[in-house]
DNA sequence: TGAAGTGTTATAGTTCATCTATAACAACTG
DNA sequence: CAGTTGTTATAGATGAACTATAACACTTCA
């Protein structure tokens, strides 16, 4: 599994990879029952500390998307189907969003207010 | 016109400010050619230093929802019209999203991926 | 023309999230 | 039991966010 991050972002390194794990269970590449590499794997892997990974991974058990035990590892959930539901609606609105020349952050914070306020 | 923030939020409160004033563009409330109060004025009645709120005006004249000049003040652009065309969109996700159990911080990791990608 | 209102820039300091480093601990696997 | 993994604890460094104050430049309007 791999996992890319922006050192030079403004974005937090836990988001980074929080969001790339996210990205790959909305795309399929990530499915129920699969295992997360362990995080000091990752750690080494994109030269980043231990605690960086495990926040990220544990953002996503806070929100359903991965299961963790000592011992056993992360794994995905069943909750990583709901986001590949999610994936061709995100993707339009993306699409449309490029297309009438509204950036990724403002498309973001659109979405984020949509939810609140639905 | 009312903006609201949180101060308990971990999200910044320029980004705060921006958002409300990208929802409200979305809605309809803010339309082409109306003016945002005084950065001053927004300040003392948020209670945030006059920077907080210039830099949340700077995030949007860079995405080119507004357009600012000294002594003029912030002018809501044309842009605004492209905001609202995508809420409807914009709201719809949110909807499937909630009814599939995903929050907020992950449907919108899910659209800026999606804007990356496409 | 001058005064008031506005964004812009500069300087400096405080606070807190982020990230790192190291170490020990607890649960699971084989 | 030995190895792997997440969990917890402690401590420190760095930088973004926020504040405070002040001066400056452009616009508007009386």
């Amino acid at each position: 599994m791999l996992l890319r991050i922006d050192p030079a972002s403004s974005q937090p390194l836990y988001d980074q990879i929080a969001d790339d794990v996210r990205r790959q269970a909305s795309a399929g590449t990530l499915r129920a029952g699969d295992r997360l590499p362990p995080a000091r794997e990752v750690a080494e892997a994109l030269d980043v500390n231990l605690h960086t990974v495990l926040k990220a991974y544990q953002l996503l058990r806070d929100e359903g998307l991965v299961e963790m035990r000592r011992g056993r590892g992360a794994v995905v959930s069943a909750h990583a189907a709901a986001l590949a539901a999610l994936r061709d609606d995100a993707l339009a609105l993306a699409a449309r969003a490029r297309e009438l020349g509204v950036g990724v952050e403002a498309v973001a914070a659109l979405v984020r207010a949509a939810a609140e306020e639905s």
